[in-house]
DNA sequence: AAGAAGATTCGCT
DNA sequence: GCGAATCTTCTTA
C-alpha cells in the first residue's frame, strides 16, 4: 500500500501492478551508471526513485538493491482506498478504475514529482510504504510495458483480474 | 552541437 | 489507432 499525506489530507491506494529493473538489465536506467536522474537508484532499499518522462509524465519507483547498486521496482498502477476526492480534483472527474492506471497517472493523482526523489519510503514523513489491507488474491506475471530493449523479460507483476492494471488488456485480465 | 529515443498520457480520428 | 507534448540522456559529428 502507498500513503501520501499531501496538504489536502490523506491518499492511499492498494498497489496491484509493478515492474521489476535489477542489475544488468540494459533497459534500466541505471545499466549505463550513475547520473544527476537515476542517483536515487543506487540508494538503499526502500528509498523513492521519481523521474520525468517524455517532458509530461512523473514515474515512482522503489530502490531495491543495497545502497550502491543501481535497481528499483515501477510502481505502475493501484487501487485507490482513500482520497478519491482529492485525486479526482488533481486527475479530473474519472471514474475509480482511471485514477491511478499507469505510473505517470498514479504520480499525478497522488502529486508526486522530483521533489519527493530519494525519500525514505520506509522512514517517517508524508510518503510511505505500509502492508497491504488485502493480500492480492491471484499474482500474474508478464513482460514489461513501452520497452524496446530487453523486452523479451517477464518482470511485470500484477494481480491478476484486477480492474486497476495498465496496459493492453491482455497482459492482466 | 545537434538529433534521436525513451519504463507515458491525452486528444482526435 | 496515431501524433503531439517536450525533459533527460545518449549517440554521432
Amino acid at each position: 500500500m502507498l500513503v501520501h499525506d499531501a496538504p489536502a489530507g490523506r491518499l492511499a491506494a492498494r498497489i496491484v501492478e509493478t515492474e521489476a529493473y535489477g542489475p544488468g538489465d540494459r533497459s534500466s536506467h541505471a545499466f549505463a551508471g550513475k547520473t544527476s536522474r537515476n542517483a536515487s537508484m543506487f540508494l538503499a532499499r526502500g528509498c523513492a526513485y521519481v523521474y520525468f518522462i517524455y517532458g509530461t509524465s512523473y514515474c515512482l519507483n522503489v530502490a531495491s538493491e543495497r545502497a550502491g547498486v543501481g535497481a528499483a521496482v515501477l510502481i505502475r498502477a493501484a487501487e485507490p482506498l482513500s482520497g478519491l476526492a482529492e485525486m479526482r480534483r488533481k486527475r479530473g472527474a474519472l471514474p475509480e478504475r482511471d485514477l491511478l492506471r499507469g505510473p505517470g497517472r498514479l504520480c499525478a493523482a497522488f502529486g508526486l514529482d522530483r521533489g519527493h526523489d530519494g525519500l525514505d519510503l520506509c522512514a517517517p514523513g508524508a510518503l510511505w510504504l505500509a502492508a497491504s489491507p488485502a493480500p492480492p488474491r491471484a499474482l500474474g506475471a508478464s513482460v514489461r510495458i513501452g520497452l524496446s530493449t530487453e523486452a523479451h523479460r517477464v518482470m511485470r507483476f500484477y494481480e491478476a483480474g484486477s480492474a486497476h492494471l495498465s496496459g493492453p488488456r491482455r497482459l492482466g485480465s
